[in-house]
DNA sequence: CCCAATCCTTGATACAGATCAAAACCATGA
DNA sequence: TCATGGTTTTGATCTGTATCAAGGATTGGG
């Protein structure tokens, strides 16, 4: 059976696929990537990771979300990344991060020794190649997130928000008769997380969370949940071309 | 003689050193990356690459300054990185950028076909893991820029913004008798060009500027060259840690 | 079941930075 | 030398978001 390249890996014991690894690979490097591996799970709050501290392993999550985030010296903080089931934590060739990754929802991650890890990324250039594939769609979403931050309105910033997640957990559930699907959207984070996500304070994200509501544009049934009524109303008022979405 | 890993190429015919390539590489590989180099000059405020456009090339920057950009539908752009002498641009393993390369200034690149450079990627890990560690510098920056968009006020991006020009161009000249040295910098970008970067109004940073100047901390002789009087008190204007610089 | 703690919403007000406008500055070429 | 067009500075005003403040909703524990 022809496996494609760049299909990542469906591990036995994970619920997810690990995107760090490519399917091309020989069973030889899946057994070891298997012996390698250990669980650890967090409870949401946890710091996971300080900036500065020494990086002993590279990690998938497999269930929560976890988030990277940047702190000044008063306080003010900045979230640079959100990191959801299947994404990967780990800088190959990297002693160090630049920031602290923090258990947002309790988290589990699928660890592995850095050490032997690198050693296989070392043997196996489709994983090195995959690994530089995701940092350059890190990067690319970086860039993307540095747009919001310095030129997007808030109303701009929260639409952009609930666009991303509705892409990501690809909950667009067709819905009736209209031609505007609907969706029904988990959010993995209080307000105050948003508002450090997108720039703002969480009055901000609450009013607007409330502004789009009485548009119609979505539902908020409780403080987890945002149903999108229409998207199409809501990806005009995110600020973008029509054609967001990256092809890959 | 023994050349260490990873100190960059200082190649025959360019000024500065390509970062991109490791000098533990064989002489054959610097003489196949030398056969397939060509020059190419972009005059001040030339597009150099349209967002998804095809790539056909990477390159170094050898002298002046070029931008990435993002640009929202009704025109507000955002700057999301400035690339100085000995900078790559190019994405090994993609054919289109998702942002615009633009001149600031005239701009010399040292440019390799990407089929060609690409092969050579894969014959030399070393320069594989030079360019991933390339990718994780520009994901570090960009990680920076988010919490300055993000968090700072006009001032402290400001300052960050000077005070990165100074890391930068190495030009912190020691003088005098006082325990702050002072730097004098060269602009390579007018207030406009600043403030898309900053995620301000050009009149913003004008202001700010003479804010500065009017406070003793700097001084602007012509619009194109700031000399830093105290780079203490410009440095506690950041906002930043006392340790901002990056430990190599 | 109630209490405490946390999270969320809404209102009133303040302010940093945007916007609008005009004048000063500077480089370039005729 | 002067006109010309682009850049920068400065001023006046406006506005979106932060800040301050209070009350309401939700959750978990005893």
């Amino acid at each position: 059976m022809m496996i494609p390249d760049f299909v990542d890996v469906k591990c036995s014991a994970c619920p997810i696929r690990h995107r760090a690894v490519c399917a091309r690979c020989d069973t030889e490097e899946l057994l070891r990537l298997e012996k390698m591996k250990s669980y650890r799970t967090f409870p949401a709050g946890t710091e996971i990771l300080w900036r500065g501290e020494p990086l002993d392993y590279v990690a998938s999550v497999v269930s929560g979300v976890a988030s990277l985030s940047k702190t000044m010296e008063d306080g003010r903080t900045q979230m640079v990344g959100l990191l959801l089931p299947s994404d990967f934590i780990g800088r190959p060739g990297r002693a160090k991060i630049e920031f602290d990754v923090t258990a947002t929802t309790d988290v589990t991650l699928c660890c592995f020794a850095r050490a032997p890890f690198e050693a296989l990324v070392i043997d196996t250039p489709h994983v090195a190649q995959r690994l530089m594939e995701l940092a350059l769609d890190e990067l690319d979403a970086a860039r993307d997130w540095m747009l919001l931050l310095g030129r997007k309105t808030a109303r701009e910033k929260i639409a952009t928000f609930l666009d991303m997640l509705a892409r990501r957990s690809q909950l667009i559930t067709p819905k009736g008769a209209g031609t505007a699907p609907a969706a029904a959207l988990h959010l993995p984070m209080t307000r105050d997380q948003i508002a450090n996500y997108l720039g703002l304070t969480l009055e901000t994200v609450s009013r607007q969370f409330s502004a789009l509501k009485r548009e119609g544009i979505i539902d908020v049934p409780d403080r987890r949940s945002v149903i999108v009524i229409n998207i199409d109303l809501l990806q005009n008022a995110t600020g973008d071309d029509a054609d967001g979405g990256v092809v890959a």
